[in-house]
DNA sequence: CTGTTAGCGCTTTCAC
DNA sequence: GTGAAAGCGCTAACAG
């Protein structure tokens, strides 16, 4: 009986297939079989296996079993940073689908654009760390997709628009931008407004720019087109919403806008700390409005008037595309678009 | 020359080490020596091999290096619904912590308690899976826990109290609960009230316990203890905290609290918007304090006196202490108890 | 410096 | 129904 003292990291002395077989007088193979359920293994034997598999603590090794299956029953999800709220939800329900369906999450960031680093990591994902990608970032630089799906790796892009050819490629589960800045610009028209301003995302945001452009539309539709003069663009914070409205909004009256349309809830909340600092009542003297519907959008003391998506239908969809992606790499790409839904609050007229 | 055409579950034909060393006309053990940058390499072959491999797209095999390394350079981290606004900050902050020591991040979640499903994983992360784990859920059941840390998996308990005999054996990283009761109490009291309320979580959160036995503690101390009926126990959500305060403050005046502790922010923004349907102004009517300080805490709307865990500096901490462990299993437990820091805003009197 | 060789622990033919 | 044997792709001795 040969005395096996390799020991990893930890210093634990694994128990391998063989050890069990061993112990249980059957032939590795025999191990294997009992532990997968293969019915070709009769009751006897297989409970027998069972039992001595956990007496000796036996787990079966993950390395080695991806190594031969070339199957990890892994997923790797690559999210923008946590701390911003678009996150979490779309992070949790996908974990929550994922597990569901028997597959880990491996969580990326992407955080570090252009270091470099985030480069390297996607060469990991490219080597059999992960059976297929969910790709949920505002990274404007598309061709971390590309290069994955170029490689093959099963991929599919959730709640961000992809420009240009690529777009045309991937399988992408999102929703209806364009109808959501519709909606947002008829309401607020119902409600009054007429002198809109925006506080608006990056520019190579493609969610948000289609967001702009229904907003836009719509605008001009109903004949209250656009203020250039009335648009700010810069990052999805609360404190650049707050710096931008104050600049809008501290100015006489006859030249304030109305309405201030945050291109994300995160943004409507610095606009909604503004009105409170320059004393203006919402949604008296300025109606706000938001894209999202996060958590805390409908708290009474925001009570803000916003678009929602239906984020855990659509991290359905997406794990339910990407396991029919991972099936069938050459089905033609797959695009669903959800509906979005206008949820008024307190910051409109309604 | 053999045509390999095996091929994983996207129809990918992987590249292999052997591929590459025959094109570039080396063996194969000195591809991996090159792509390592093993320091026996001399420098034309390496970079020959390299170019190699590059225009081959060779990508090393994660599962096949694991299997004989023993270290998969993958840290589960174990975290409660990210929906819970207490999660991602800590979350985000590991994943740097693990990203910036060239380590991944396998994200698991507990929400399925007692449904056997989290126990089934767990054995994955014993079966070579990961090099360590980070625990943060709140999760009330230790035995997780224990029996992670009796399989020699190197592990760290992070912002979590653990009691019993298992918390003198488990590396932790936690910040003073017990003071930051205290804090609270003494802060309150110097404001003026007298009369307070506690809308608390779940009893068996041995964190959420310690705070309260700061606050208990040190009003004790103060003169003012606190009366058992003025207290409320429940889940940590909004919608407690709501329904917790209109129980406390809808009654005659004489009789109603003139402060409230929320014992996490997300109770205690139920609390705010139950003043706010009563009437009751804050903090001039009703003084209003929780725990954790999150994001929207120190939002013009929310502004709420609150309790900060340094957050960034536990989650690097709590990476330390792992890699500690990493490099030596039998080094005693650990244990850092980080200070905490009263935040005063406006809903207290100061 | 580089090549040869022996596994890591498992799944999976192929025999019996 | 069970066992023997052949690798999966890589790292790490050990030779040379």
């Amino acid at each position: 009986m040969l005395d096996r003292a390799v020991s990893d990291s930890a210093g634990r002395v694994p128990v391998t297939g063989y050890d069990v077989a061993r112990a249980a007088g059957v032939s590795q193979s025999t191990v294997s079989r009992a532990l997968r359920g293969d019915v070709r293994v009769v009751g006897r034997t297989r409970e027998h296996v069972l039992r001595v598999a956990r007496e000796l603590g036996y787990v079966v090794n993950v390395s080695a079993r991806t190594l031969i299956t070339r199957r990890s029953a892994t997923i790797a999800i690559v999210s923008g940073d946590l701390r911003n709220p678009s996150y979490p939800a779309l992070v949790q329900s996908l974990q929550e689908q994922f597990h569901a369906r028997d597959h880990r999450v491996l969580l990326m960031s992407d955080h570090d654009e252009g270091s470099g680093r985030f480069e390297e990591d996607l060469e990991g994902l490219r080597g059999g760390l992960v059976d297929g990608v969910v790709y949920l970032s505002a990274r404007t630089d598309s061709s971390a997709v590309a290069e994955l799906v170029e490689a093959g790796l099963p991929l599919v892009v959730l709640n961000r628009d992809v420009d240009g050819a690529l777009g045309r490629r991937v399988d992408r589960v999102i929703s209806d931008n364009v109808e959501g800045g519709r909606l947002l610009a008829r309401h607020l028209h119902a409600c009054g407004a007429r002198r809109i301003a925006v506080v608006a995302g990056p520019a190579d945001n493609p969610s948000l720019r289609r967001r702009a452009r229904g907003f836009a539309a719509e605008l001009r539709r109903l004949g209250v087109p656009l203020d250039p003069a009335l648009v700010r663009r810069g990052t999805v914070t609360p404190a650049f919403g707050l710096q931008a409205a104050l600049q809008l909004l501290d100015v006489p009256a006859a030249r304030r806008p109305d309405a201030v349309f945050g291109q994300t809830d995160y943004i409507a909340l610095g606009v909604l700390d503004a009105a409170g600092r320059l004393g203006l009542r919402v949604p008296q003297d300025l109606q706000v409005v938001g894209y999202n519907d996060l958590d805390w959008a409908g708290w009474s003391m925001i009570d803000l008037t916003t678009v929602r998506q239906p984020l855990a239908e659509m991290a359905r969809a997406a794990a339910d595309a990407l396991f029919a992606r991972m099936a069938d790499p050459a089905a033609p790409p797959l695009l669903r678009n959800f509906a979005v839904e206008l949820v008024v609050r307190g910051s409109t007229r309604s």
